[in-house]
DNA sequence: GCGACAG
DNA sequence: ATCTTGTCGC
């Protein structure tokens, strides 16, 4: 369990949750030597960023894995936009495993969106983190999408709710938000 | 008033 | 992120 302080501020979500983030990386490190992640997703953007250096290139470079950023969201940097030409081209992906190259108006290409399993509607958007091409997570990406988002941040997502609501629903967990506060205690991403 | 706003 | 309302498919 931890204890986050520090307000989401959109932009900055690194020095929200890294922190904790490179701490589960090491407790696995220390606890499983044996076991060395060949590679992490992380729930936010990599160099689909304002500064081209989101939260999964933080991880990165802190711990030195090879990391690929997974949004729900498009992050709209360099000129990039849910407009009409955005929405065309997530209708136009067929099935899963179809993308389309995010390219900012700096004509550099950001990240893919990835229609990640048939069924899919709302597109995922992938990019790269650390020590990975584009091409390379996304297509990791995809092999782990049995549902929208991949099974390894899914699995965290759900089991993290699941310790929220078992530990600290009833005894001391319930936000008592008092005037000029707000805090938040937990492990999601 | 309206759009943006990773989680 | 969270909340609400409603629909659809297995």
């Amino acid at each position: 369990m931890v204890t986050v302080s520090a307000p989401y501020v959109a932009g900055y979500l690194a020095f929200r949750e890294a922190p904790f983030l490179v701490e589960a990386a090491q407790r696995l490190q220390e606890r499983e030597p044996g076991l060395r992640p060949q590679v992490l997703l992380v729930d936010g953007n990599g160099v689909l960023h304002h500064r081209g250096f989101g939260v999964a290139c933080h991880l990165g470079v802190l711990t030195g894995l090879p990391c690929i950023g997974v949004a729900k969201n498009l992050l709209q940097v360099d000129g990039l936009a849910k407009d009409e030409q955005h929405k065309g081209q997530i209708r136009d992906l067929q099935m899963g495993g179809d993308v389309f190259p995010l390219r900012g108006t700096s004509g550099r290409v950001l990240g893919m969106a990835l229609r990640s399993y048939n069924k899919s509607t709302k597109p995922i958007y992938v990019s790269v983190g650390h020590r990975t091409c584009l091409e390379s997570a996304v297509r990791l990406v995809q092999s782990c999408c049995r549902y929208r988002i991949p099974e390894p941040i899914r699995q965290a997502d759900i089991r993290s709710r699941e310790y929220i609501r078992k530990h600290l629903s009833s005894p001391l967990g319930g936000t008592s938000p008092g005037p000029g506060r707000k805090e938040e205690a937990e492990p999601k991403h």
